[in-house]
DNA sequence: ATGGCTCGATTGTCGAGA
């Protein structure tokens, strides 16, 4: 079973694209990010004229996600209950692994963190405080939901290995202590990196910035991430950033992560 | 380089992203 996270940066744009990497790369399940339209807008038809089912958790202009599944996800919940939020950024569902009697539940959240803007800013005490709203709501999704996945735009990196120049961005949005502190609190809840589970290439990133030949100099971050439960870890069998959307013209900024799990 | 691209809302120009 593969599972895939992937900030599109506008889905009226990327459409194509994305219907192109599911043929390419058929998932089981996909949740977007950074949809910017509207639930009237979402196009259902066309991804299930490509197998998919959705539920798309949209805003205009802004923010907005979806999940996308081959078969039906259910309890399907949006953004995170008990913290106030004017903002599209979390959908969650609980999908089948495996058929008939061996089936199992994962439940599977797809989330766009906030991005946090500057250090001391409104926006980054928001993404402070929608940081910590997650957590608690996790805490509790992981009694119901042993096997969960949290996957999407997470907006941090873990450590240097993540930042194509830590020197130049130590102390920069992304990177601070205030930052990857919540990001570990959300492992302490017994969550695992995918990527570090495995090898994986140098200077391995999952955004590249659009000006200044970002992508082609290799000048990223990996800021999306696909995190597991304790109960899920054992059968992760690969994480994989897939960078060749990355090439396409027009492409979002971002990379599609995925994950297989056995 | 208080910037560079890209997108949406707009239709000249700016906020936001990361």
């Amino acid at each position: 079973m593969k599972l895939a996270t992937w900030n599109i940066n506008s889905l009226t744009v990327r459409l194509p694209q994305v219907l192109d990497w599911l043929a390419a790369n058929p998932v089981d399940v996909l949740v977007l990010q950074e949809l910017k339209l509207t639930d009237d807008k979402f196009p259902t038809d066309q991804f299930a004229q490509a197998g998919y089912l959705s539920h798309s958790f949209g805003q205009k202009t802004y923010n907005g996600v979806a999940l996308l599944s081959r078969t039906p996800a259910t309890d399907v919940v949006k953004n995170i209950p008990g913290f106030d939020d004017d903002m599209a950024r979390v959908i969650t569902g609980t999908v089948s692994q495996g058929e008939g009697d061996g089936a199992q539940s994962i439940r599977v959240v797809g989330a766009y963190f906030p991005n946090g803007q500057e250090p001391g800013s409104d926006k980054f005490e928001y993404k402070m405080e929608w940081l910590k709203g997650l957590r608690s709501w996790l805490k509790e999704e992981l009694v119901k939901h042993p096997r969960l996945l949290l996957m999407g735009d997470y907006n941090i990196t873990f450590d240097d290995l993540d930042v194509w120049d830590p020197e130049g961005m130590r102390d920069a949005i992304h990177c601070t202590d205030e930052e990857r502190y919540q990001l570990n609190a959300l492992i302490a809840l017994g969550l695992t990196d995918s990527h570090r589970l495995f090898p994986q290439p140098p200077k391995s990133y999952s955004w590249w910035d659009y000006r200044d030949a970002g992508f082609r100099r290799n000048r990223g971050l990996r800021i999306d991430h696909i995190l597991v439960s304790q109960a899920l870890k054992a059968q992760v069998k690969s994480c994989v950033i897939d960078k060749t959307p990355r090439k396409n013209e027009r492409p979002s900024d971002h990379a599609p992560v995925v994950v297989e799990l056995g």
